[in-house]
RNA sequence: GGGGCGGUAGCUCAAUUGGUUAGAGUACCGGCCUGUCGAGCCGGGUGUUGCGGGUUCGAGUCCCGUCCGCCUCGCCA
């Protein structure tokens, strides 16, 4: 093989009349007839043009330049000289060109299915572009996600390495977990019948690596959760995760805000600010969600007090069964927002299982169109609270807390986006704490955690955790950008007896929290150092440097939407002699679907 | 499990109310062209209209089923 001296994105000026051999993929070819042949060649480090011309290179290395292609695999030696035409500006290369003299084809392509070129990429069908996905790795955009992926992670590395945290390796292979995602499972060969399942995230093994005295930990590593997938969400993930001993709240809260703002600056040049912190409950009250997008306004109001002396129907027999109502004030939106919208937010308050969408009008001075008449009588009192103006629309969140809040919550978002309030070229980050300890699952009828079992109480709320659970507020904390959940964790519980306790109130009994979770409970009395932690989800933190709703775009192997690898055709058949060895009978019928 | 959108040439798309031989750009193939750079010009259609049924004189188009992809609700401690 003609081996390469140097990469495409290196030869300079200063390099003319060297001899050097470049190695790569045509991108493009010029064939202007006999005697003159451009190709651009690219590797993952830039593009060269290499020139055929029949006056300086000889005829058999021109022959086989005219009859290349893109994409064909080629190594050429030649000479570096400085362009006869303008310089290309889009190449930083762009001053020279190489003069072909010697040339090996290494391989020819078939007719591509998919063309690496940014140009129209990103119109390509994404299912051809995941089945020949080593095709579009090769486009510039898609080499240099990999590339900021790597940055992060390796300045992830330094950074943590610079403040004694320990890269410290947990297993793939681990048991079954009762509480939270569905698990993948894996058949134990040496215990047929029994079964691994692969970790939702390293929660317990970074714990008891706190016992183990590492004192602090961190691991970039793979989660895996059998759950339906998002456009923001994959089966599979990769989490930077953390934890430290001897630490309170805001230990964690102080080094990972510091390990926030130094990352967007050093990798992407972005400045996020200071990161506020605020409670769970403001920002449910306030922005209807619990990683509230910051960088516009639109805040709620609570009118449930305002519209009880009201006798409307909607707000009434949801503040008899124990809901409020939620007002957002949007300025000027009566003349900005048309029907066609506000019935386009009505529907996606129903989505998140609201009723409606109740609204009015402010226009001279009066209530107008929607709900107006029914709430004319306390008119005076809600312009007051809400501070109304002439202009404005006010859209009503009604119903349980929850939905109430996080309706109308998602209609903010697209108010938002609809009245171009947000700039997307704005980072704003937040802490949210003070998350209460449990929801209450209706479905279930039992509590469950908000975050995960092993959260433990703020010190001054271990009285309601036994009496009042419900009301009890967690250590957890959630960092949010930009609207979305970047990072997530708590101080965790280091004593038995509370662990105990929490498994209790999630209705797990004694004997179930000692089968599953045994080795935790020995583990916290044998000597637990208070210790908390955090996880980043880097695959978010990509797709918001990277400026992508697209999980699938920053990960260098993606799945689809049923949990296909469309290139090597996951998942696959099992030798059935290996799943006898394993004891599995397989039964896809119907019936048995219908059964599970 | 539910809702929505889509599947036509290698790729991106078009095809009137169900009506002649399913078209265009690009890629690809052939030809021309010595300074191009998303090269240009001329010529070429390379097709199981995802798959299986059905209705009809006639189906890319309508109906039923099914598969695949995307978005989404549930789900995601």
């Amino acid at each position: 093989m003609l081996k390469r001296t140097c990469n495409c994105g290196d030869p300079r000026k200063e390099n003319s009349g060297e001899t050097i051999t470049l190695s790569g993929w045509v991108n493009t070819y010029r064939d202007q007839g006999k005697g003159l042949v451009f190709i651009d060649l690219r590797d993952r480090y830039g593009m060269t043009q290499v020139v055929f011309d029949g006056e300086d290179s000889p005829q058999e290395t021109m022959e086989i330049g005219s009859s290349l292609r893109r994409e064909d695999v080629i190594s050429v030696e030649g000479v570096v000289r400085v362009r006869d035409g303008a310089p290309n500006k889009k190449l930083a290369t762009g001053e020279i060109e190489l003069v072909a003299k010697r040339i090996e084809v290494i391989n020819r392509t078939e007719t591509l299915p998919i063309l690496p070129d940014d140009h129209d990429a990103d119109q390509i069908g994404e299912e051809h572009r995941l089945r020949y996905r080593y095709i579009d790795l090769r486009r510039p955009k898609m080499q240099r996600i990999l590339k900021l992926r790597h940055q992060i992670t390796q300045f992830t590395r330094n950074f943590f390495a610079d403040r004694n945290f320990l890269e410290v390796e947990t297993p793939l292979l681990i048991s079954p977990t009762p509480e939270g995602a569905r698990d993948f499972i894996v058949p134990s060969r040496h215990q047929a019948g029994r079964w691994y399942a692969l970790p939702q995230s390293p929660q317990i093994f970074k714990q008891i690596l706190m016992v183990a005295g590492c004192d602090r930990y961190m691991q970039i590593c793979k989660c895996l959760r059998d759950e339906d997938p998002r456009a923001d969400r994959q089966a599979e993930f990769t989490q930077i995760d953390l934890e430290m001993s001897f630490v309170e709240r805001d230990d964690v809260l102080d080094i990972m805000s510091e390990f926030a703002t130094s990352i967007y600056k050093e990798v992407s040049g972005i400045d996020l600010g200071d990161l506020p912190r605020i409670s769970w409950s403001d920002a449910m009250n306030n922005y209807g969600s619990d990683r509230p997008d910051i960088r516009f306004d639109l805040q709620f109001t609570d009118v449930t007090d305002v519209v009880k002396a009201n006798d409307f129907k909607v707000f009434a027999s949801a503040i008899e069964q124990g809901g409020v109502v939620k007002a957002m004030r949007v300025p000027g939106g009566a003349s900005t927002l048309t029907r066609k919208m506000t019935d386009g937010y009505a529907e996606i308050a129903q989505t998140y299982g609201a009723g409606g969408l109740p609204s009015v009008k402010l226009v001279d001075g009066e209530f107008t169109t929607g709900i107006s008449k029914f709430i004319a009588s306390v008119k005076d009192e809600l312009v007051s609270a809400l501070s109304l103006e002439d202009g404005d629309l006010v859209l009503f969140g009604v119903g349980p807390f929850r939905v109430a809040c996080t309706s109308l919550g998602q209609v903010r978002l697209q108010v938002a986006k609809d009245m171009g309030l947000v700039n997307e070229d704005e980072y704003k980050g937040l802490w949210v704490i003070d998350f209460p300890m449990f929801d209450w699952d209706e479905e279930r009828e039992r509590f469950i955690s908000e975050h995960h079992p092993f959260t433990a109480p703020l010190e001054s709320e271990l009285d309601k955790l036994r009496d009042n659970p419900i009301d009890c507020i967690s250590s957890g904390y959630d960092l949010c950008i930009n609207g979305s959940e970047v990072a997530g964790g708590s101080i965790r519980i280091h004593n038995p007896e509370t662990q105990s306790l929490v498994f209790e109130k999630l209705g797990l009994s004694a004997e179930e929290a000692k089968t599953k979770f045994g080795f935790l409970l020995d583990a916290l009395q044998f000597g637990a150092p208070p210790h908390g932690g955090i996880a980043f989800g880097l695959d978010r933190l990509v797709m918001m440097m990277i400026g992508t709703d697209n999980i699938r775009d920053v990960i260098a192997f993606p799945k689809t939407q049923t949990g296909a690898d469309l290139m090597c055709e996951a998942p696959g058949d099992a030798d059935p002699e290996h799943l006898e060895e394993l004891g599995i009978t397989v039964d896809v019928s119907d019936d048995a679907t219908a059964q599970v």
